[in-house]
DNA sequence: CTTGACCTTGACGTGACGTCAACGTCTTTA
DNA sequence: TAAAGACGTTGACGTCACGTCAAGGTCAAG
């Protein structure tokens, strides 16, 4: 036989015969006058062995060893590697397909926006709280998607119970609507207007009532440095209402 | 923010950042006089979003697409698309799942032979038939096992489905084992050993009663050529057995 | 001044082949 | 007899999402 016939018996490439060959997994048969390959049953048999060994999930190397004879590792327990290899491939896919589903099934109830795919947790808290359109709340979602990614799972589960327990006051929530209207009401404002320094001390008695103790700014060794990247998307009267927010909870001012 | 703690906040690496940079997938962000990338949160909330994309299963290119607002493809697509990819791959891992749990049932129960990994169908007839341990029969086993690496799975069931009724006949197993006997007997003889002669004729006999008619040998076109590389791993008395009961049965001896 | 932690670009490695290039060999047909 | 077409040969590059060096520049602290 010469290699496309070989390749063909066993339903295989010759690319690939070659390449088994080039890997020393399967030996080099001998050649004719021509330089062709030719070869016998033995081959294929022998190729038939490694196409088995690679369908179990072996590796070429591993199926060199395992063809050679090599008793370094015996052949039940590198398949019971492969298998939990396999089971943990297996168990991960299932949890992407799941929160798959969860993505697709809010695609077809609406539109999907840059939050397309944030956890289940942060996704329930975002229905429902509602964030009004504007800018500042979704800079405000952005943050939260940022933080939604970066932390892990124990902090966020703890985080979300703090902020799912805030949503669920009505008047809490009414208050934040409120607030997003006043803040929108800025958004083209100069950094002096008159209406930010009430809106801050508005929001430093919010912060103080539903945040604070415990939590934030205000306790010493505070870098208010850390704050100016969180402001990054807001405009620069509305920015200045949550500095000031910040210095009066800080006592500062 | 630098690279370094751009890439700490999201919990991935620096080189992966500059990766995004490299596949256009994040954009460069400005540079300071030194030429280190400097970062602010806007960034970050972008890392984050392609972060969140990739792992739902989008390519780096899909994530490229999507988030550059390309309406060529709507995400809902290409996740239903990832979807089923991913419902394909898990069926497989189970597939080939099913099939290590019973190879390794086999390696638990006694040994494992180069028949490591045959199919079920063929792994049934083996173990029904119990070739006896001689070299011939040994090498009837090989060429089972390429029979069932290489045919398309339709035809392997057929051909076992005779194999096997053929092998469910107590008469024809005993035939079987006592031809195996009488050949293995032949293992040093030579070319020109009396006993050929009647060994063949009862091989034709056997194929004659079981085998034909219908398949095989015995109608015009059969090229004999075809038959000598499945000789090969026989010793040349056993292989001669078998050319000439391929000649009685083609009515020309 | 050194040490060490950070940053830069560029290039190679991963695994199991697919694909192409550039060429030689053999068979069949006009 | 020549040309076409189907085979064979080796070698090299591409895939994908990065990891991992190499060889340097930058900066703060001791």
């Amino acid at each position: 036989m010469r290699i496309g016939e070989l390749a063909a018996l066993l339903g295989v490439s010759t690319r690939m015969v070659r390449h088994y060959h080039h890997q020393g997994v399967l030996p080099e048969p001998p050649r004719l006058a021509n330089g062709y390959r030719e070869y016998g049953m033995r081959d294929a048999i022998a190729l038939a062995r490694v196409r088995r060994l690679v369908a179990l999930g072996l590796s070429l190397d591993e199926a060199r060893d395992v063809i050679a004879d090599d008793r370094s590792r015996e052949l039940p327990e590198i398949l019971a590697e492969i298998d939990a290899d396999l089971a943990r491939q297996e168990e991960e896919i299932r949890a992407r397909r799941r929160r798959l589903a969860e993505v697709l099934r809010r695609a077809e109830a609406g539109t999907l926006g840059p939050e397309d795919t944030a956890s289940p947790d942060l996704l329930a808290f975002l229905t429902t709280v509602d964030l009004p359109a504007s800018r500042a709340a979704a800079w405000d979602r952005d943050l939260l998607l940022l933080m939604d990614s970066g932390a892990a799972a124990g902090d966020r589960r703890r985080a979300f119970r703090m902020l799912d327990s805030l949503a669920a006051d009505p008047e809490v929530r009414a208050a934040g609507q409120e607030f997003y209207r006043r803040l929108d009401e800025l958004a083209d404002a100069d950094p002096g207007d008159p209406r930010i320094g009430p809106l801050a001390e508005s929001l430093a008695e919010y912060s103080r009532r539903h945040l604070l103790p415990g939590d934030g700014p205000g306790r010493p060794g505070w870098d208010p440095g850390l704050l100016e990247p969180f402001l990054d998307g807001l405009a620069p009267a509305q920015a200045e209402v949550v500095r000031q927010a910040v210095r009066r909870l800080a006592g500062l001012a």
